[in-house]
DNA sequence: AAGCGCTATTTAACGAGTTAAATAAATAAT
DNA sequence: ATTATTTATTTAACTCGTTAAATAGCGCTT
């Protein structure tokens, strides 16, 4: 049976509304009993019952981290930075993945609240919809939003825009004109923002926008790369470039396939990715790509959620972050 | 203010004693009073505090999953099979990782157990020392660690030995005499075993050990790979091949530098990974490697540990997974 | 009508804290 | 010396459930 306070009170000869206040700073308290409490709580090595105080205070000190899945290595780096700054907050990470779940993100959200009492929860997803984010907001936790851009929440996002722009700006700097672009199906509003930079950078150089370019992948993984290359193959006219605004998994397979069929990268295909994931360091030749600032962006939003919760900020809070134009080999 | 029980016993003119047990499908209660209940909860959308009844119950219907670092693509993996069983599962995943924490393990998880009062623990560490593991013991709360056999708590690990020996018996067969190996200084007993098995599989073969060929890196990254690379290309006499038990992002490394000064790899030099990442497939040549079956030990852990906490499994349990040799093109 | 056995429900204590209000003791002001 | 104020501590209510024990209601015996 773990130490109580009511074990502390009886030792010292108090109630246990005392040894409460006094670990927990409260004033009003003798310099003598205080010490009395303190030294009997670290003798029997107490820890106070974070459920029992929860229920009294109506916090849990608990954080609820909704992500899509684990298996992207983005949703993970900013798990790493919501992690690794959380350390001096003092909150507990629940984690929820909805990969397969029967709940939507904010069914999940509703229940989480209800059941767990969270006193916040960070949403690591580019889909969700407006709608879905509505209902988060009336649940009257503060809730953020990593990767997408919200009007009724707050948010951390990047500008993705600017991001694409970039990327083609470069292309279109090193004398590409017929540039192909591979958007994935499942990146919801991101995946708009980049198409618009890519478009707005072609518009600004003069370069014709082709819309027999545009390839849409239904996924983001490697192997939808590799599938992917033979319709940039099969393209007309030739695409000497490919900006692949759905991520460097598909960059990589583009790359992968490419070698395969003795295509040199970048001579006879620049490709440029986005997010630039780890992986963008071990493909060869290794990966030009837009960085997102993922450690920043988990960094950012566990700071922001908890400043809400401890009451030291408040109002809509729209953080973009600037993307990093990492020039590599492949382009 | 959420829905209670009270607010559902006042709206059904019962106490809330007689709706906690028709929440809990307690028997005794008449179907006609189960029916109304049931219907008012269902309206007010009822979710029960899981605060409350943890306190009461003293269960929290949580586990912790203790890991050492998320840039770990090894841990992530473990941690996403966990993740994915546990969604029948039921219990809520409190994550914590011990990178730069001033806790130990052992701490750290005493004090959840003692705050938190989670229900069990899952500690995802290949280096924990036996006299850790014997706090995590003592403490009367089911642990599991995975990713290292040991004596005294549950754990499921992979047959090292065997892995190693797959490796070296396979770089043996193609007629590779000098072989160099990389350890890494981090990863305790499982390394050792897999020393040990590179060295069976030599005798076996009536291979000569030298230690000459043994080579220590400091951590498991491939800035690593890349330095070591430089203490290959001097070794005397000079191998023919590297088996990377340090892990494939080691491995990984060796393969860049080694292309870099070009040195063709198999041909000149084979190299042969352990874990089978993800990047193992990534880099080119792809990596001949020793694969650990990372969702299965999430998945065996979790279901394990609530095996324990549901009281359905007692008694230690010592769970030893094969480990698969993956042909690539790297050796 | 009294007694018995069931089932359905309520009562009340408990889990481990927090906190507003009450009280006691000590100190300061008149 | 008496009253007012301050400081330290306790009392008691509260958080929201669970659960053992008590009780009420009802049909059956005898």
């Amino acid at each position: 049976m773990p130490v109580t306070l009511k074990d502390i009170a009886k030792r010292a000869g108090v109630t246990s509304a005392t040894v409460s206040m006094v670990i927990n700073n409260k004033p009003n308290i003798s310099e003598e009993t205080r010490k009395r409490v303190m030294k009997i709580a670290k003798e029997l090595n107490y820890y106070p019952n974070v459920i029992a105080r929860g229920l009294a205070t109506r916090r849990s000190n608990a954080i609820g981290v909704i992500v899509p899945n684990l298996a992207s290595s983005f949703v993970v780096r900013v798990l790493q930075g919501i992690k690794s700054t959380n350390r001096d907050l003092d909150y507990t990470v629940l984690l929820f993945d909805t990969v397969g779940q029967r709940e939507s993100e904010s069914q999940l959200f509703q229940r989480l609240s209800r059941e767990r009492r969270i006193d916040g929860v960070i949403l690591i997803s580019s889909t969700v919809t407006d709608d879905e984010l509505n209902i988060f907001r009336d649940e009257s936790v503060p809730s953020m939003v990593v990767a997408r851009k919200c009007t009724t929440l707050d948010c951390v996002y990047v500008n993705n825009e600017q991001g694409a722009r970039d990327a083609a700006d470069y292309l279109i700097g090193k004398g590409h004109s017929v540039i192909a672009c591979v958007g994935s199906a499942k990146l919801g509003l991101p995946m708009e923002e980049r198409l618009a930079g890519y478009r707005a950078s072609l518009a600004a150089h003069g370069v014709p926008f082709r819309q027999e370019l545009m390839i849409t992948v239904d996924d983001d993984g490697m192997a939808d790369g590799v599938a992917v290359f033979e319709k940039i193959r099969a393209l007309q006219p030739a695409p000497t470039a490919v900006f692949v605004p759905a991520g460097d998994m598909v960059a990589i397979g583009i790359i992968k396939e490419a070698k395969k069929q003795e295509r040199r990268v970048p001579q006879d295909l620049a490709i440029v990715g986005y997010d630039d994931l780890p992986a963008a360091e071990v493909i060869e030749p290794s990966l030009t790509t837009v960085r997102q600032p993922k450690l920043e962006m988990g960094d950012y939003a566990i700071n922001m959620i908890v400043d809400k919760i401890e009451g030291r900020e408040s109002g809509l809070k729209q953080k973009e972050l600037p993307t990093k134009f990492i020039i590599r080999e492949s382009a």
